[in-house]
RNA sequence: CGGGGAGUAGCUUAGCUUGGUAGAGCGCCUGGUUUGGGACCAGGAGGCCGCAGGUUCAAAUCCUGUCUCCCCGACCA
């Protein structure tokens, strides 16, 4: 097949969309690589199809290699399946929910736990079979409340998900290292700079889990890492380390009760008391199964919500309204603080404790206490690492470091997930005893059109897109200065011939059109090597070769044209 | 779901306050002049002004409802 431009399909605009925020969506839109159906449902077009199923061919391969076996699993699920597995209550509004003709539910599957689950159960009886690992790259549906960057978080999305079956936890341990190595070569071999980091696994359950992290500075992921050894983490895992040295407190100043009418947010309260928020106690009255709790952040933290389910070891957890507050505090929402605070369990973050002298609500309307010494006014029930890690926090790991923070884009996630489907599904195999045992899951996923949109975000410059050579659409484009003067022509359909010999993915821009429309576009989409074929140089019997990252030029013989990007490609 | 904004040609948009023949730029088509980084001239095609009601002699414009899209927040295997 002849990829010539002036017949590929590809509708490119001058001018940014006035629906794309984000970079990468922006130039996918403008170069015509995607157009938007619905919010957050994309066609991709040919450009854009051709970096996406580069995309899928390299994970595909890598996968392949590790020697997982890929399969389809239907998109559409039939309700049964997510009762089973006790997520069809729990998934709530983005779970897409449909119906058939005769009344009967499904959803649109937004990840595949009980479809494979129900497969291997069926197929798979012994310990001999075990352990496997299947994987499919296919649609997913999530009802996104807001949709949004384009392919960053659409409703419909393409996604590498692969399960992993075992008889023991070491097979488990053994699979998920060997899915680690696939990821680190999958996104190597794309070209991308990634970081992974230890991650909260959230409604998919299961314990321990990294995420593959393509950094960009428009990521929308905060990634701690520690500056002296390798720990690594999201935000909402990152642990926070041991506090060093601490000042001690004046024990001579009293507890004051201090008038403080309409002050019931910490800004107003720094600015009416004129202290910094550091010195503030944050006091927030949630409920749990085990009751109400009162759990204590310095003013300038913000509370991790599951940080501190962990700490209490609840599983229901919620903020309590406005009559719960003031039955347990006696005061208005805005009014609390831990200083005579009875009847509820006291939490308080390792760095309430060691605020010097501490400011916080005193349980009465328009009223804050000042000077609070922790262990002399109040006691905490219980302390712990309660809050969001924010930059140049202690390390957890080293206690030595201190947290750097960059942004990054999701794009994989691994997690051990453990029997929670097995068990609720009943997903067993027999052993060497003839002992019914239920399997060990781990659970693996890529977000594969994310991926590009990630690469993009990650490869960009005013000019457009830049793809790493392993994803672009065509690797070279070759640019005839004036299509329609018979020499410039044919030289160039000859080295475009010569480079589709050596299986370079060239394309050639056949349009009659001025050159520089023809560039604009070529460094729009992002092609990483030029080849222009212009007067002056054929004078001499070169063409120039152009990159599209440094914007490096060479003069290139015309009889070396195709081994030069042999050469630049990498084959 | 809460707050904000926007729907006018393929794209970017003006017009709306103060109702009276729907405009521009880009792109597209034709002809000509050009031709090494988004050319120029001339001519042309292309619009249910998101949709539905209402007010009015008359609605892109005013009123009501509704749908869609975008942004911030909450949410996010």
């Amino acid at each position: 097949m002849v990829m010539r431009m002036s017949q590929v399909v590809a509708p490119t605009l001058r001018e940014d969309p006035s629906e794309a925020e984000v970079v990468s969506h922006k130039l996918m839109l403008r170069g015509g690589f995607i157009k938007k159906l619905a919010a957050g449902v994309y066609t991709f077009l040919p450009l854009g199809y051709r970096a996406l199923r580069n995309v899928i061919g390299i994970i595909r391969e890598e996968m392949d290699l590790s020697g997982a076996q890929e399969v389809c699993m239907p998109t559409i699920i039939p309700a049964e399946l997510w009762q089973e597995s006790g997520r069809w209550p729990l998934y709530g509004k983005e779970l897409f929910r449909i119906k058939d003709r005769h009344d009967r539910e499904f959803c649109l599957g937004p990840t595949h736990e009980e479809v494979i689950t129900d497969l291997v159960r069926d197929s798979i009886r012994s310990y001999k079979q075990l352990p496997a690992n299947l994987y499919q790259i296919q649609t997913k549906f999530r009802d996104e409340v807001r949709p949004r960057f384009g392919l960053m978080r659409g409703r419909e999305f393409l996604m590498k998900d692969a399960y992993s079956f075992h008889t023991s936890e070491e097979s488990l341990e053994k699979e998920y290292q060997n899915m680690y190595q696939t990821y680190c070569r999958i996104f190597d071999r794309m070209g991308l700079k990634y970081r992974v980091v230890e991650a909260d696994s959230g409604l998919i359950g299961g314990g321990f889990s990294q995420e593959f992290m393509v950094l960009a500075e428009t990521g929308e992921e905060e990634i701690f890492h520690c500056n002296k050894c390798n720990y690594s983490a999201s935000r909402e895992s990152a642990g926070v380390g041991k506090y060093k040295a601490q000042a001690k407190a004046q024990a001579e100043a009293k507890v004051t009760e201090i008038h403080t009418p309409n002050a019931k947010t910490i800004e107003e309260l720094i600015a009416f008391l004129k202290i910094s928020p550091d010195q503030m106690i944050k006091t927030l009255i949630y409920e749990t199964e085990q009751g109400a709790v009162a759990a204590l952040v310095r003013g300038d933290h913000a509370i991790n919500e599951p940080k501190l389910k962990k700490v209490l070891g609840v599983e229901d957890l919620r903020l309590a309204d406005q009559a719960v507050i003031k039955k347990v505090t006696g005061a208005p929402v805005g009014f609390a603080g831990p200083v005579g605070l009875k009847g509820v369990k006291i939490v308080a973050d390792h760095a309430v404790e060691l605020i010097p002298l501490s400011v916080s609500g005193a349980n009465k309307e328009d009223f804050h206490l000042i000077n609070i010494v922790y262990g002399r006014d109040y006691k905490a029930d219980l302390t712990g690492d309660l809050r969001f890690a924010v930059k140049n926090d202690n390390c957890p790991r080293c206690g030595e470091g201190i947290f750097d923070v960059s942004r990054g884009i999701e794009v994989g996630h691994i997690f051990k997930l453990g029997t929670k489907y097995s068990d609720k599904m009943r997903c067993v195999y027999l052993d060497e005893k003839n002992q019914e045992q239920v399997m060990i899951m781990g659970c693996y996923g890529i977000g594969v059109s994310r991926t590009v949109a990630a690469a993009i975000e990650q490869n960009n410059d005013k000019d457009g897109m830049i793809w790493p050579v392993p994803l672009a659409p065509f690797k070279a484009a070759i640019v005839p200065v004036n299509a329609e003067e018979p020499e410039q022509k044919a030289v160039a359909e000859k080295i475009y011939h010569e480079l589709q010999a050596k299986g370079l993915d060239p394309l050639l821009d056949d349009r009659i059109d001025r050159i520089g429309v023809k560039l604009k576009d070529i460094d729009l989409f992002g092609i990483p090597f030029k080849v222009i074929v212009g007067p002056k140089g054929l004078k001499e019997g070169k063409v120039e070769v152009k990159q599209r990252r440094t914007g490096a030029m060479e003069l290139v013989p015309l009889d070396q044209v195709s081994e030069k990007l042999v050469q630049l490609i990498g084959g």
